[in-house]
DNA sequence: CTTGAAAAAGCGTTAGC
DNA sequence: GCTAACGCTTTTTCAAG
């Protein structure tokens, strides 16, 4: 699809869209690179279609958005079917996030919203009758999302 | 800040731009939802304003971009450094994310992204080197970000 | 919350270095 | 691969109802 090298430029962009995805426009980091605005169109176009960027997505608040319970449910899948039960568990109502681990016991790790503690009973119920064990619930007080990757720093080609 | 409570046009807002908070404007909302562009933009900005919406970010395939190496780990700290242990965590080079468990011996979560297994050791050394001890260490296989939660259902006031 | 205008900024394409 | 310029489309801002 692509070579699969990433170079200066392509990282400056990818730091500078982390930031902010939603307004900060090509010409304005084509500025900040001193480069031109359609350069950095093209790049981010390329980027998209080779799946580097795979999404622009909302970073909220469900604190305040009305869902104060925030958890981490550790589940137990059979190898052969961890793949199949992690898509599955995605499309629950109030699941934001899995993740699939290679090896051990605690396999697949589903973080979840909700508004109140009926909601994390419905999601451990329905987790449970897809065939997941529950291994452990963890009350998640605070999650900081790096806006910022220290690879993808912004000074390769910056003024 | 505000009264606290979002409404079905916030929640549908947050939907659609949850699908793509780069490319998704105003308008096409408004359009989605029967409203004026200027509604949408206004609600827009409250949510910014108050907070609920933190911000846009990229979702990055690591792999692709020459990162292949997906780690959580599993650190232990006292209760009373937790916070900022977890603040200096995230300013690591390779740090994506941290989480903050309420309670146990696990109670904080590092999410890394490296290129090779030096990035990962280098990770693991400033972290203990900070005093989080490291309690697991597991390679992520997969990770799926959910693009849509069922909570902010699209079609309270939608066509 | 909506409309409607002007102003501004975005984007894709082209041609050329 | 980068730049610059064209034209087109879109968004934004502002006023007013």
């Amino acid at each position: 699809m692509n070579d699969g090298e990433l170079d200066d430029v392509d990282r400056n962009i990818l730091y500078y869209l982390q930031q902010d995805a939603r307004r900060t426009s090509s010409s304005e980091i084509a500025e900040k690179l001193g480069l031109s605005a359609s350069t950095v169109r093209t790049r981010i176009n390329k980027l998209e279609d080779s799946g580097v960027i795979r999404g622009y997505h909302l970073d909220i608040d469900y604190d305040l958005a009305g869902y104060p319970l925030y958890t981490k449910i550790i589940c137990t899948a059979p190898v052969s079917e961890r793949d199949e039960l992690a898509g599955a568990a995605l499309k629950i109502d109030g699941v934001t996030a899995v993740r699939e681990i290679m090896t051990g016991e605690r396999n697949v790790y589903v973080n979840t919203i909700g508004r109140d503690h009926d909601d994390l009973n419905r999601i451990s119920e329905e987790l449970d009758a897809l065939g997941l064990e529950i291994v452990d619930e963890q009350i998640i007080r605070d999650e900081y999302v790096c806006p910022y990757q220290g690879f993808l720093d912004g000074d390769a080609d910056a003024e």
